[in-house]
DNA sequence: GTGAAAGCGCTAACAA
DNA sequence: TTGTTAGCGCTTTCAC
C-alpha cells in the first residue's frame, strides 16, 4: 500500500508537503498540489487511519453494546445510531453481550483498549459496575434504555420512563372495563414497568395475586410459556400485559393455541412497538417506545460527552404513548 | 492512560521486557515478571491496540456490509456473524449502506483504510464493481447471499441456491393443486428466484402471465401493495409466492384486509424463514434459507481467507429447504 | 534474562 | 511555500 513519503519521493517533495495538499490545507503551491494529487491517483493512495488515530488519539469510532441484535426490539436502534454516527464521520463496533455480563465487559475493555471515542450501553447488556469503572476514568459512555434506578450513580444516559409505561397499559385496560388482569414481565430489568402497572390498579382498588404475575425472559418462547400458566390458572385473567411486545406475541400464540381469541376471550397488551406488532394478526395494541429518537438522543449526547463537558442536561427521559390497535377490548361477559 | 514505558521506568527495566512478563513469552525471570504484573495492575495499564495494530499490520476487527440491519432478515446473520467472530478474537463494524451504492462504497473504503482485516458483504448493498476493485488489491472480501451470476469475476462467496428456492416454492403449491398463481419479486436481485418459480411452473405447462408478475422492494409496504394489486386484478391468483418473507407478510395483511382468508381463499408462501414467520396468524409457509450456517460459513471463509490463501472450494452454494406451515393449502373450489 | 534501536504511517510544531 | 524534527505506543530484531 502507497504510504505519504513514497508519494513524496515520487514527486520529489517531503511527505508533510504531501499531507497538506492532501488534505487542501492552504500553504502548497497549485502546481506541486496538482502533481502529488496526480501521483496519488496513480499509487492508489489510501491513508491510513490507524497511524493517524495514533497520533490523534482519536478514531472516529463508536462502540454499541446490547444483549442481542437478534432481539427484534434492537435492530431499528442499532440503525439509527449508526445512520446518525454515520453523518458524523463515525463507524460503529457491533458488540452482542447475549446477557452475559463476562461478555459484556470483555466487549467493553476491548473498545477502550482500542480507542473508540466513546460507547453507547443498552440495558441487560453488562454489568453496571463495570461501566462505572470506565466512566470514571473519563471515557464517554451514555446509557441507553436502562432503568433509571439501575445505575448508583448519575451517568449521562437516555432513557424511557417505565413507570409511565406500565401505567399506560393499566389505564387503557382499567378504561376497557378489565378487573382481571395479569402480567408478565422480566425481573429485575423491567421492574419499574411491574411498579406503575401494579400501582395503578392498585389505585383503582384493583388486586395483582401473586398468580397473575408471570417471569418472562424477553423471549417469544419465554412469553409463550408464562401465557400457558396463566391461562391454565383457575382464575384466567381477562387481560394480559406483557412487558415486551417480543413476549406479548408469545402470549398471543399461546392464547390462541389454546383454542380462545384475542382480544374477545383475552385481552394481550405489549410494549415496545416492534415493527412487525402492527402486522400480526390481531394487530397488537402497546406502549410505544419512540426508538429512533431513543437512539438518536443517545448518539447525540455521546457525541456532546466526546466533544467535552457538555452542558446539563446529561439524561433524558422519554415518555412512552399507548397504541390501542386490536388486540384489546372489552372483558368477556362471564 | 499508563503506557508500556511508564510500568518500566515505575519497575526499573525496559518496555522491551514489560511487553515480554506481560505476554508471559518465556525469557524474563519470575521475580521481575511478579513486580511488573503488579504495577501493570496498580497502573490500569490497557494496551494500545491501536498502536499494536499499526506495527502488526492486523486489527483483529472485520467489516460487515450490509443494506439495513432493520430489515429482520439481517440481525440473525448479524448476530452469527459477530458470534463467530467474537471465538477467533475479532469485532465487528456493522455499516449499513441503506440500499444505497455510494455509501456502500464510502463504507468499503473507510474500512479498507482503517485496516480491517476483511469484510463481509452482504447482497443489494454495494455495487459489485467496487467490491472488486478491493479484492483484486488483495483486500480479503467474502460474498454472502448474493445471486451467483451478479459478480462477474470469480469471487469468494457463500449463498443460496434461490433457483432451487424458487423452484421449491413452484412444487409445493403446484402438489396443492394450485394452477393460477402469482410471485412477488425485487428485480433484478432476486431473478433467480423468479426464473426457478416460473420455469418449475413452464414444466408443468402452467403460465405465469405478466399481471401475475409483481415487482416489490423488500420492504413490508411493498409487499402489501403488490398484494392488492394482484387481487384486485380480474384473474385473481390462488397464490402467491413472496420472495421474502417480510414481502409476504405485508402481502398476507393486504389478502385479509380484503377479507379474503389465508389460505383458504389464497395461499401464500415466502422466502427467508424469519423469525416471526412461525409465529404469525396463520403461520407462514416458507423456503426457509439456513441464516446461521450462511452467516457461520462465510465468516468461516473469511478468516481462511485472511490467514492466507486458502483452498478450494472458495464458494459455497447452500440449499434451502421447504417448510410447510398453514398459509398455503388446496385452492378454493371455484 | 534484559536492553538498545529501529520502525509501523501519520501529524504537528517549528524552522528555513 | 517547503522541510526538519519529534513523537503517538507498540513490536521486533539483535546484541549483550
Amino acid at each position: 500500500m502507497a504510504r505519504l513519503e513514497d508519494i513524496a519521493v515520487a514527486v520529489g517533495v517531503t511527505a508533510t508537503t504531501v499531507a497538506n495538499a492532501l488534505k487542501g490545507r492552504g500553504n502548497v503551491s497549485d502546481a506541486t498540489r496538482m502533481r502529488i494529487i496526480e501521483c496519488a491517483q496513480e499509487l492508489g493512495y489510501r491513508p491510513n487511519e490507524l497511524a493517524r488515530s495514533l497520533v490523534q488519539g482519536k478514531t472516529f469510532t463508536l462502540g454499541f453494546l446490547l444483549p442481542t441484535i437478534a432481539n427484534p426490539f434492537y435492530p431499528e436502534i442499532a440503525e439509527a445510531i449508526e445512520r446518525t454516527a454515520s453523518e458524523h464521520g463515525y463507524q460503529m463496533l457491533l458488540c452482542n453481550s447475549f446477557y452475559d455480563f463476562a461478555r459484556g465487559r470483555q466487549h467493553l475493555e476491548r473498545l477502550v483498549n482500542r480507542w473508540v471515542d466513546g460507547v453507547i450501553v443498552m440495558g441487560s447488556s453488562i454489568d453496571p459496575a463495570d461501566i462505572l469503572a470506565q466512566f470514571q476514568r473519563g471515557f464517554p459512555i451514555v446509557l441507553c434504555d436502562w432503568q433509571e434506578n439501575e445505575i448508583a450513580i448519575q451517568m449521562p444516559q437516555v432513557s424511557v420512563d417505565f413507570r409511565m409505561a406500565g401505567a399506560l397499559a393499566a389505564q387503557h385496560l382499567i378504561a376497557l372495563g378489565h378487573r382481571h388482569m395479569a402480567i408478565i414481565f422480566d425481573e429485575p430489568q423491567q421492574s419499574l414497568r411491574f411498579e406503575g402497572f401494579r400501582d395503578t390498579l392498585l389505585e383503582a382498588d384493583l388486586a395483582l395475586p401473586e398468580a397473575m404475575i408471570q417471569v418472562g425472559h424477553s423471549t417469544l418462547e419465554s412469553g409463550y410459556n408464562a401465557a400457558q400458566k396463566l391461562i391454565e390458572s383457575p382464575t384466567r385473567p381477562t387481560a394480559i400485559f406483557a412487558t415486551t411486545d417480543w413476549m406479548a406475541l408469545g402470549a398471543m400464540q399461546a392464547v390462541q393455541n389454546a383454542g380462545l381469541q384475542v382480544p374477545q376471550d383475552i385481552s394481550i397488551i405489549g410494549l415496545d412497538d416492534i415493527t412487525v406488532s402492527a402486522h400480526i394478526r390481531p394487530p397488537l395494541t402497546t406502549i410505544a417506545i419512540p426508538k429512533v429518537q431513543l437512539a438518536f438522543e443517545a448518539t447525540e449526547l455521546l457525541f456532546r460527552l466526546i466533544k467535552g463537558t457538555p452542558e446539563p442536561p446529561l439524561s433524558r427521559l422519554i415518555q412512552p404513548s399507548l397504541i390501542v390497535r386490536q388486540s384489546t377490548t372489552v372483558p368477556p361477559d362471564i
